[in-house]
This record gives C-alpha cells, sequence and structure tokens, in this order.
DNA sequence: ATGAAAGCGCTAACAC
DNA sequence: GTGTTAGCGCTTTCAT
C-alpha cells in the first residue's frame, strides 16, 4: 500500500502542530476558523483519511462485528448475513465472516480468530457438531458481547435471537389437519438442536389439539436432501403410508415431493408436503412448496440490532440475556 | 471488553524489560531458554494473546481481505464467499464483507469502506449498476492490490477471474442442438455486461457451427424467474414456438420449465431448458434442470489466491494484469 | 543476554 | 488558540 498521508504531513505543511490539525479535524471549538479551513482543505487536497488502525489502539476498539456462522452456502443463512451486514452498515461497522463449516474444530478455532482479530462484538450461529460450549464462554470472559442466533443454547447466559419454531411448526402441522391429513410424519433435525426440539413440541401439540394421536413411529431423522428422499421412498411405500409431511426444513420437504411423485403419488392429492424456511428453491419448486418463512433477513437484522445495543449500553452492571422471538409465518402455495 | 493481558504485564511480573518479552515469546535466539520458558509460562497463565491492533500499527497490514459483492444472498455469490473465505482462513486471513445491494451509489460507499479498514487487498464483483469505474482505480491508486472476480470489466488494468462463459454457452447450445432441437431460444442477461455478451457469443456459434441461422428474434432480455416466466408464457404459445431454450441462469430456466408446464408442454419431451449455474435450485426441480455449473467455490478459491499471491509479491514494479478463466462444465440432467 | 528508547498515527490532558 | 507530552501495545535498533 502506498504511503498514506498522515496528520504529522498536513501538520508540517502547515507549520502546525499534530494535536492541532487533530483538533481542526473534528471541529474543536478552541481552533480558529482560518487554521480549521486551512486544515481541511489540505486535507481534502492530499487525500488524507484517518487511519483507523491507530484510532483503534488509542480507542481498544475496532468498529467490527465478528460473525461465525457455520455454512453461507445456505440460503437461510446468507439471508441473514445479509439483515446483519444492512444493519452494521448503517451504524458504520463492518463485519468480519468466519465459516464454521459445521465443524465444531473449526469453530474452536474461529472463536479464537475472533478474538485476535479484537472485533467489539461477535454474532454466532454454532454447527451441529457443538455441544461444549467453553470456547464461546471464554468470549464472554473477556467480556466481548455474544449474541447467538437461529442456533442458541440455555447453557450459557447470552442474548439470543431465535425464530419462533413452535409456532411455525404448530401452524403448519395444523393447516396439514385442516386440509384433511390423517396421518401426518415429521421429518426431524437432530435432537440436541433447539430447533429440533421446538418444531417437534410443535407438531406433537397441533396433533394434541386435534386429538390426533402422536406417535414415533411417525418422526424421523431426516434433515438433507438424501436422507429424507430414502426415508419418504421407504415409509411412501408401505400400506399405511402418511398422507400429510411436515418437514424440519424446505429440502427435505422437496425430497419428499420428488419421492412421492417418483412413486406415482400426487401432490397434493394424495400426500401434503409443508416445508420450513421459505427458501428460494420453496417458490420454484413443482408444486410450489407450503412452507413456515423463518424471516432470515430479520432474523439477522434483530441480532445485530441487539448487538450493537449491547456495545452501546458497555460496561454493564446487572446483565440480563435477553432473548428475542422472530415471529413466522406459513405460506401457503400448492403442495398442501 | 475486559483489560486486555499486555507484554508489560508479563514484564513487570517477571522483572523483565518489554523487549525481553517480546523477544523470548517470538523465540529469539539472544533469549536464554530459562527466561523464553519462564515468559511463556506466565504468557499461557495469564492468557495473554497478542493485540493485534497494535500489530497492525506498527506493521501497517491487518490480515484482512475486504470483499465488495452485489448480494449475499445469491446462491453462486454465496459459493463463491465460501470458497474466499476457505483460502483466506487457510492463509490466516480475515474477511470483511461489503454488499452492494446492486447499487452504485453504495458501492462507492463500500469502496471507502474497505480504504479506512485498512484492509490489504480487495476482491469486487461489481454491480449491475456499475459503469463508472473510478472509485475502483482509487483502490489501485492506493496500491491496495484488486482482484475482480466474474463481473469484470477491460477499462481497468486489474487481475480478473472469470467463468468461461463462451464455452459454457457454446456447450449448453451444442448439447441442445445434439438434443434435436431445431429452433433454440436465448434468454440473456443486459448486454453491458460482459457475461451477457459472452454467453450471447457462446449461443450464437454454436448455432453457426451446426449451420442454424441466428435471428435475433430468438433473443429476448430476460434475467430474472418473473421476466422469464412471462416471456416464455408469451412465445411458448406462438404458433412457430422454440423447441429448445438456453438461459443465462437457473432461475430463468427454471421459470421456462414451469411456464412450459402451464401450457401443457411436456419437458424435456416437447420443448428442451438448459440453464447456467448449477444452483441448488436446479437440483431440486423437476425435472431436474440441464445446466452450466459455474464453480462459484472455485472461482471463490481463484480470486483469493490471486489476491494472496499478489500480496505475497508486495511492490511490484511492473504490473501485469493476469485473467484467470475458470472452467464451466455442461451439466447433463432431465431437462434435455 | 537484556534493557532503553524510539516510533507506528492518533488523541487528550496539561501547559501557556 | 496552539503547542508539548504522554500513551495505546508492540517491535527493533542500538547500547551495554
Amino acid at each position: 500500500m502506498k504511503r498514506q498521508v498522515t496528520i504529522k504531513d498536513i501538520a508540517y505543511k502547515l507549520g502546525l502542530s499534530t494535536s492541532t490539525v487533530s483538533r481542526a479535524l473534528k471541529d474543536h471549538p478552541d481552533i480558529s476558523s482560518k487554521t480549521r479551513t486551512a486544515v481541511k482543505e489540505l486535507a481534502a487536497l492530499l487525500g488524507y483519511r484517518p487511519n483507523r488502525i491507530a484510532l483503534n489502539l488509542r480507542s481498544n476498539s475496532t468498529r467490527t462485528i465478528g460473525l461465525i456462522i457455520p455454512e453461507i452456502e445456505h440460503y437461510f443463512f446468507s439471508a441473514i448475513i445479509n439483515g446483519i451486514e444492512e444493519i452494521a452498515y448503517k451504524n458504520d461497522y463492518s463485519v468480519m465472516v468466519f465459516q464454521s463449516n459445521e465443524s465444531y474444530k473449526r469453530e474452536v478455532i474461529n472463536t479464537n480468530a475472533v478474538l485476535t482479530n479484537r472485533v467489539d462484538g461477535v454474532l454466532v450461529s454454532f454447527s451441529k457438531e457443538t455441544n461444549d460450549f467453553s470456547h464461546f464462554q471464554k468470549l464472554i470472559d473477556n467480556e466481548i458481547p455474544v449474541v447467538f442466533f437461529d442456533r442458541t443454547t440455555e447453557d450459557l447466559p447470552a442474548d439470543q435471537v431465535v425464530a419462533d419454531d413452535y409456532q411455525g411448526a404448530f401452524q403448519a402441522v395444523n393447516h396439514l389437519i385442516e386440509k384433511g391429513c390423517k396421518r401426518i410424519a415429521h421429518f426431524a433435525a437432530p435432537q440436541h438442536l433447539q430447533i429440533g426440539k421446538s418444531r417437534l413440541a410443535g407438531y406433537h401439540d397441533a396433533l394434541l389439539k386435534h386429538n390426533i394421536h402422536f406417535s414415533h413411529e411417525l418422526v424421523f431423522l431426516a434433515d438433507t436432501f438424501e436422507t429424507a428422499r430414502k426415508t419418504a421412498h421407504e415409509i411412501l411405500r408401505k400400506p399405511n403410508a402418511p398422507d400429510g409431511f411436515f418437514a424440519v426444513n424446505d429440502i427435505s420437504a422437496i425430497a419428499i415431493i420428488k419421492a412421492a411423485k417418483e412413486l406415482g403419488k400426487r401432490v397434493p392429492e394424495d400426500v401434503k408436503v409443508v416445508g420450513f424456511e421459505n427458501s428460494k428453491s420453496a417458490a420454484f419448486s413443482d408444486p410450489e412448496l407450503t412452507t413456515v418463512d423463518q424471516f432470515g433477513f430479520e432474523l439477522g437484522r434483530e441480532a445485530c440490532l441487539m448487538l450493537l445495543r449491547r456495545l452501546k449500553e458497555g460496561e454493564n452492571t446487572d446483565f440480563q440475556p435477553v432473548r428475542k422471538i422472530i415471529r413466522t409465518k406459513l405460506v401457503v402455495r400448492n403442495s398442501t
């Protein structure tokens, strides 16, 4: 990089001290308007821009937010990043992105990286592998504000922003029942994840409300395209096959539709399917997928806003973790 | 943030000078092994970690890469970010993400932000609106290495990494012809974008190779779901409707399939469709979409590698811009 | 083998 | 209204 113009250069050329220049640049009242304009003009002329690194060192802050996220390529997460970047941008913060790739080990390295980079705060959605949270505790011990989003835990006294998984699941299954489904299967996420639990609970309670018997035999662990397709194939072939499916995400739902079609079943006539996420693919699938919108963009915005609020608070005496729930919304299309 | 342990703390507790501690920490040969271990042990005990900001100030570098990108939510771009982050991670660089949201104005602000943040280098894919490049010239004037990817320009003497759009388009159309299509339409991107031009050229030349007449009447500007669907509806209803479509991206291709089905045409029997990108949606559509894989992950990797190479070079006397072309590959599925 | 001192760019308390 | 000085945390030259 080219040698940058510093406050010293301006001071020298104008026969002033660096402090005067510094003050002039930030409209300190003491400075005469003559010097002020002279300084500002020269600064503009030379293309001076304050050295953020020096400022960082002095202020011991970087105006940077660290983001630790499983997989950027997943639509939901990219929507969240979008929301985060939007709020950060508006508040003159920058965002550093670290991917865990769903790996616990890498996630630990990521937490060290955010510490090393001296970010002001951290936003985290942890990996599927993670069930030890001491690396996040380390952040908290360093008094770096952390906000967890989407994938959260009760094990840590930290702020959280999550989608209303329970309500979304409840609505989805309720919808299936109202559409006439009698036997509804649930393709679930791993139960050590909060979203796995909450969505199952919503499914369970919706059945209950309509006096439909809940059976573990209708709950399957299937949250990827491949496993969902395979599982759907198996159970749709059986005599007592389900007539409705509530999948924990859109990809699994699309896989179910695919399997049904391959077996000559019609969607939604023979089998109805609801997903969760409202990804782009949901609108493009055939039939178009009924799904629960998770509002990733909103969620990202809220998580970032919450973090910024914490940053503004500064040293807080008694920390009270906040949990914010982002509404979800059933989007009815043609798969039900 | 908690007050961090510094080299000074260690020096004080051990009755040493900061320089000795500094040297001990980095295994300077002059330091006796006794002090070295003492220092290291205490450092570990206190949880010392070097203050990157101070290092940054001294070294005048941040080990950070700035990324300016139109839209994170687009699958192709998120794949690219993934590739970039992967390489950055392996080389101990961090990535700061700035979205332009396809806005020229915001992109200009983004370039200022990367300057302000004193990133070591910048990766750019510019917005659709951009046709003045002076803001990027400013980066170059500051001798900050810049690598352009995907959306590039000849107007700037800079490194570039692009997909082989021409070859991909050529293969796609060639494939349609070999599958028996006689009348092939092209849904194109705006022609002020290089990708718009290159893909049209590939389409043109593939027709030429097979002695098929090229007609402007079969080229439509349609690179979004909505416009593609509407356009496809119109032209598929006409008597002399195309029997093949080459779309500039997957979304448009999926829209074409949808329109065809809505009009009672079978894909691929009556109409064959090829997309471009190989997004997730392509594999999930029905029928599964034949498309050209753009290898976004690879592209991101290469762009980042190229940038890191420039960073290693340092002050180069005579700069020769490099243009790297990432191969594309036709992925044949069931829509052709 | 270790320490003192200067300096990266900037700000701010303290002089005058 | 402006200058002097110290200091943020670290490295490195120059002493000893």
